[in-house]
RNA sequence: GUGGCCAUCGUUCAACGGCAGGACAGCGGGUUGUGGUCCCGCUAACGAGGGUUCAACUCCCUCUGGCCACCCCA
């Protein structure tokens, strides 16, 4: 009766043009059914973790001013100048889809006073960015992120916290990863080392013998030469100073805090005195979450899972007062992607489900009754009322895994009975109507202990 | 953005300058009040456009998309 059988052709169009169906864009992925059960569970321990320390949930528009990422993330950096999906909307406004999260909660946190708040204020965010680049696996162009960020604490437990929580946040997914840390001290200091890089580099020849990328990158951001991936860069770089030496007492101090405190609670870290990052806002600590599993050896720099810093500046060059600031990002699909790779088993479903099956205008009625009764009562219940043959329905609680169905048809209405069957056996036990509710709890309980 | 590889049913894997085939999934039937196994059947694809050719899914070009490396990043 319900069946709708489209129709070959539709009399309202010439039958000769094809309609050619909408694709979607470039880097844009749909997240199906089973897909989502990944983001289940990354979702689920994303917010677990947030909670558990402190962090409190917000949402900011995916839609903003393109100039509020050109002051925050940097006009010279890669994401601004040439990865941003922006355009003037129809009152003539400069905006851009958000393609970094930081720069949003900075603004909010600002927009609405948070410094009024008792300090530290710690946000936690999940939502979706959008960078022009070419897509590759693991390399979207509408990508999400979990984001932590916290406000208004400048000590160093603050760092070690956020790096602590990342780190479990990908431990406890069942994915090894390695923290990559590093600090590139305030903006005296790395002046005082960016001098002495330079002159390293004009020394002796060295800058000749760079590659093509960086002798360009020399004169424009000259961190960037640290973590070249090229042999002879390399080799040069292994003599170059190194930024923890030329640290201040305060940045110094700071940074072996936040080791202390991390190898207090046991997070293990890599010391990277190469690692830079590609946002122009940090300062003092920065790191990285890579995965564990790929070969280090062949020195290629594996795509990063999560990344993050202090950044105490931001804030101030905002347009709020001054504020330190810590955050992290973590990539939900290469997330996904690790936990695919190493086969992680998935959530086993839901528990005991009972099914609900009719047959027949009367026992259908009866049977939708019955399943508002148990769906508030709190049992997992299921039907397929949809369907009017018993096949359909019991195929489908035996896809969804039902451990009983309960089975209603017009010779039950007559007699004010039901049926369950036991799913696994096939044993069918005829039960008074009025009394399913229990019924079906006797049979879950398993030991005869409730009595209808 | 630069360079390279690739593109077949929903998924996955075949084949061929001359009829596009299997497996899985889906739907229907064997069993009109009974699922899981089995058997039978059906549905369903050459990414788009152009060119070469008697003939193109196959060869060539363009586009689109995917993948890999780079730039960069999550």
């Amino acid at each position: 009766m319900s069946k709708i059988k489209p129709e070959k052709k539709n009399p309202d169009r010439p039958s000769s043009k094809k309609i050619e169906p909408f694709t979607r864009l470039r880097g844009m992925k749909d997240i199906l059914f089973e897909e989502y059960r990944y983001w289940d569970i990354v979702l689920e321990k994303a917010l677990d973790l947030a909670k558990a320390y402190g962090f409190r949930k917000i949402e900011t528009p995916i839609l903003e001013n393109q100039a509020l990422y050109e002051r925050s993330t940097g006009q010279a950096t890669d994401i601004v100048s040439k990865e941003m999906y922006n355009f003037i909307d129809k009152s003539g406004e400069k905006v851009a889809l958000r393609p970094e999260a930081t720069p949003g909660l900075v603004r909010s946190y600002i927009e609405h006073g948070m410094f009024n708040l008792p300090q530290p204020v710690r946000m936690a965010w999940i939502g979706p960015l959008f960078r022009h680049e070419k897509p590759q696996t693991g390399r979207l162009r509408q990508f999400w992120q979990f984001d932590l960020e916290m406000f208004g604490e400048a000590g160093p437990v603050a760092d070690a916290q956020i790096i602590q929580i990342a780190y479990h946040f990908f431990r406890e997914l069942q994915i090894d990863v390695q923290v990559q840390i590093n600090s590139i001290g305030c903006p005296d200091c790395r002046a005082a080392y960016l001098e002495k890089l330079a002159d390293f580099y004009r020394e002796r020849g060295r800058r000749a013998k760079l590659c093509e990328d960086c002798r360009r990158r020399f004169g424009k951001n000259l961190l960037r030469l640290l973590d070249c991936k090229e042999t002879q860069c390399q080799e040069i770089r292994a003599e170059a100073p190194q930024i923890v030496d030329y640290l201040d007492e305060a940045c110094r101090e700071h940074f072996i805090k936040v080791l202390e405190y991390l190898d207090e609670v046991d997070i293990p870290y890599n010391l990277n005195p190469f690692l830079v990052r590609g946002l122009d806002y940090y300062n003092r600590t920065i790191f990285e979450i890579v995965s564990a599993d790929v070969p280090q050896e062949g020195e290629k720099r594996q795509a990063a899972l999560g990344g993050g810093g202090r950044y105490d500046y931001l804030v101030e060059k905002m347009g709020g007062r001054p504020t330190p600031a810590v955050g992290f990002g973590a990539g939900i699909e290469r997330t996904i992607l690790k936990i695919k790779e190493k086969n992680i088993p998935l959530k086993t479903d839901a528990g005991k489900i009972v099914f609900i099956a009719q047959l027949g205008e009367q026992a259908k009625r009866k049977a939708m009754i019955m399943f508002e009764e148990m769906r508030r009562a709190g049992y997992n219940v299921r039907q397929l009322f949809v369907k009017d043959n018993l096949k359909s329905q019991l195929e489908e609680a035996d896809r969804l895994g039902a451990l009983f169905t309960v089975i209603m048809g017009q010779k039950e209405i007559v007699d004010g009975t039901a049926l369950i069957r036991d799913m696994e056996s096939g044993v069918q036990e005829v039960v008074d109507a009025k009394k399913i509710v229990c019924e079906v709890e006797k049979r879950f309980a398993n030991n005869g202990q409730v009595n209808c």
